[in-house]
DNA sequence: CCGTGCCGTGACAGTCTCGTGAAGACTTGG
DNA sequence: CCAAGTCTTCACGAGACTGTCACGGCACGG
């Protein structure tokens, strides 16, 4: 299986507002008149719009990284529909998603957040609201995918979250999925302590219901994988109480 | 309860799974029937609720670092209008908010995102609606990763209460869990007398039955890690027969 | 000046958390 | 289908943290 999406997502320090390059919006929907007529609405925007007519297309699409900056998803689609595609999307990525659909039962609006969507705007839809949900949520999430992201360092740890290779002291160390993304995850946040509540949402996807413990254990291997002494741990530090954090500077 | 859902979860009685706990809620809101109906909706969801009925009052609680984790704003306000509440918030913080109206025009949805607000709700809104928004934008605001946490100064004394992390001229600090809260809840109120029973109720819980001196010996731990000389505090300061407070500025 | 009550201090046992090893379930590739 | 690698769960023990207590000092009012 390829790489998590995230594994792109989290970029360095931003320069909002300066979008050199245009985001990227996924459109899956299967109507192609409003699948024009949303990407004729979004260029107008200034966005980059890719379209899939179904919800398979648009995960065979993550699955090769052509990772968008946001996904606007219809909720009536053949096959798999919208709820289905967002909580496959979830499972692999944390990107924005905004669920465009006529229905505009309150029930229905539960069940796309509860599906792990961030937004929900029902037909017929004004296409500057939509800009400006849009460019809301773009702001708040600041996800930048595709953007090349620098290699962190800490002590003598070395990653590039972009090629998914990971060095201590400039040698090549293996680490499984798991474990690097749990990395990754503890390194996009130098000497914050991150619970282990929000390391199973970030890791493991925030649908997961399991033994908190789970996370202790990965820890440990990845310690004895990236630490010189397991034992006496200065990089993945235990922090009582609250979870683990990755020793800064 | 008071503090950061990720308190919470380990803390009790091996309540895991469930969608663990109290982030904090200001309604700015000035109509006194909709704001009770509003805390009564949101504190049925879990969240613990403070109000203002301006958005003068709204700002003055971030100055005194009351922070929310989101904040709730409606448009229609005396004085300064919800569209300027959200804008000074945005110039101190980066705190989720929702603008909720009776105002349906696309214009004022439009005005309301651009102005800063990650969603907009319009009224009459159906509480599990609104829930359902609170809680997909309370996701994505803790999944971002990288983002600067609000910090609190208070002298010498530095603390982060989202990043678990505590230092004093710079330099960071250990201190357990419970110490943590007790100083985040008194940093929260600078200057402010905090009697125990407030502080047990905030710190240890509500439900909590215990002996009030249990406060003392936790000051007292506490001053031994942040105090240079913990005979004479001049952080964490004692007023006699009412309780501790934190020396402002 | 003294007594009362409040607060600081040190110690201690119970509780809870975390590290550890191991075993079973699951996935992947051949 | 098997085999290797990986993920998840479980139980146990050491250690950290918490809550309680007793004692003594100090402020305040009389």
């Amino acid at each position: 299986m390829t790489l998590d999406a995230r594994w792109g997502a989290d970029g360095g320090p931003q320069s909002d507002k300066t979008e050199t390059v245009a985001s990227r919006i996924l459109v899956v929907e299967d109507d192609e008149r409003v699948r024009a007529s949303v990407r004729l609405a979004l260029e107008d925007e200034g966005y980059e719009v890719i379209e899939t007519a179904t919800a398979e297309e648009a995960l065979a699409a993550f699955e090769r990284r052509a990772l968008p900056h946001l996904v606007l998803i219809d909720l009536m689609l053949p096959g798999m529909d919208g709820f289905e595609c967002c909580r496959a999307i979830r499972r692999v990525s944390t990107v924005p998603i905004i669920i465009v659909t006529a229905r505009t039962d309150t029930h229905d609006v539960v069940a796309g957040l509860e599906a792990g969507a961030d937004d929900y705007v029902t037909k017929p839809f004004v296409a500057k609201e939509l800009g400006a949900r849009i460019r809301a949520l773009l702001r708040r999430a600041r996800a930048v995918p595709g953007q090349p992201t620098q290699a962190i360092n800490v002590g003598d740890l070395e990653l590039e979250p972009e090629a998914g290779v990971v060095r201590r002291g400039g040698q090549e160390i293996h680490l499984t999925r798991t474990e690097f993304l749990l990395l990754c995850e503890l390194a996009s946040n130098p000497g914050r302590v991150l619970s282990r509540e929000q390391l199973l949402e970030r890791v493991w996807g925030y649908d997961y219901f399991g033994d908190n413990r789970l996370v202790d254990v990965h820890i440990r291997r990845l310690r004895t994988k990236v630490e010189p002494d397991p034992t006496n741990p200065n990089h993945v530090l235990t922090v009582r109480g609250l979870g683990y954090k990755l020793q800064a500077g």
